[in-house]
DNA sequence: TATTGTTATACTCTATAACTATA
DNA sequence: TATAGTTATAGAGTATAACAATA
């Protein structure tokens, strides 16, 4: 038990290198999101919503939420008077999700205001190597590392009467 | 209301790119490091525990965790027969953790596990473009988003009783 | 029977607070 | 007084289950 032999590793911790890029862009982006009061949540429905009739489920796939999760967000826009329910025309189940004209402009300024954020993490890399990297990642993301692999599966909960 | 007019992107969604292939990695890695009993965190404090004699807090300090998260983390391991508790010869406080031979051949497979989920991923990139792309995320996270900008704190807690 | 949206709540993860024993 | 480690538990985020209305 004295001796100490770490394994040697044979390949770059490509894991710590995307969890920590990550991990710091998504914080940056919440705090600068949160000065005009939405989260990332709030500013994807309200850019996707403003691109056509959408309704609450056809939204929640698009960001890739729960549905529930979608009611959380839709309760927090129409709180914040950015986006209101609507019944939807051919739908009696479903509501269209309507962006408010307050809503489209703070969706101006959010988009702004991500954009900047993406932009600001960028300028980090060398001029010219920013399209390099940029075509690199989105190849990583839609080729090995696109299917989110045999689903981590949940445990059933358990009932409680 | 009628009128749709979606705000213009004027940056790549670097935010979609990380998040999800960092997810992406963190559940295959997740998966592969469960088949043989571990999760990342324990396969971290285990390859670090072995470089040399480590208190729980400095193990913490360089997996960046929270000291009640390595507690749980030690539990594990030492459930498992891979590390043991032993007290510091200098801080009566402090506690060594000491791998076992069998956690040392665990860290062994473990690494090899880390190593392969790395390079599966990495194929998927051109010859050639691997260590380009290494380089620059590289850069990315040492550069401007090497800090976690303002600390995001946690609203403090309410007493219950 | 299946689906949309809602509510309620269980689960997991993590961090805060309080404590003991040292330093 | 400050720190290492432990325990207990609050808080945040999210998913599961059950339900009502409708398809």
């Amino acid at each position: 038990m004295t001796a100490m032999t770490p394994p040697t590793r044979t390949q770059p911790d490509l894991s710590y290198l995307l969890d920590h890029t990550s991990h710091v862009l998504r914080t940056r982006m919440a705090a600068a999101l949160a000065e005009i009061g939405l989260t990332a949540r709030m500013h994807c429905v309200l850019v996707h919503a403003l691109e056509g009739e959408r309704t609450q489920s056809e939204l929640a796939g698009i960001g890739d939420m729960d549905k529930t999760t979608m009611v959380v967000t839709v309760d927090a826009l129409e709180k914040a008077g950015l986006a209101e329910r609507r019944p939807s025309s051919t739908d009696r189940r479903a509501r269209i999700i309507a962006v408010t004209e307050k809503g489209a402009r703070t969706a101006e300024r959010s988009q702004r205001i991500v954009d900047s954020v993406h932009g600001q993490a960028l300028d980090a890399l060398p001029d010219g190597d920013r399209e390099t990297f940029l075509r690199l990642l989105d190849h990583l993301a839609g080729g090995h590392l696109s299917t989110p692999s045999p689903a981590p599966a949940r445990r059933a909960r358990q009932h409680s009467g």
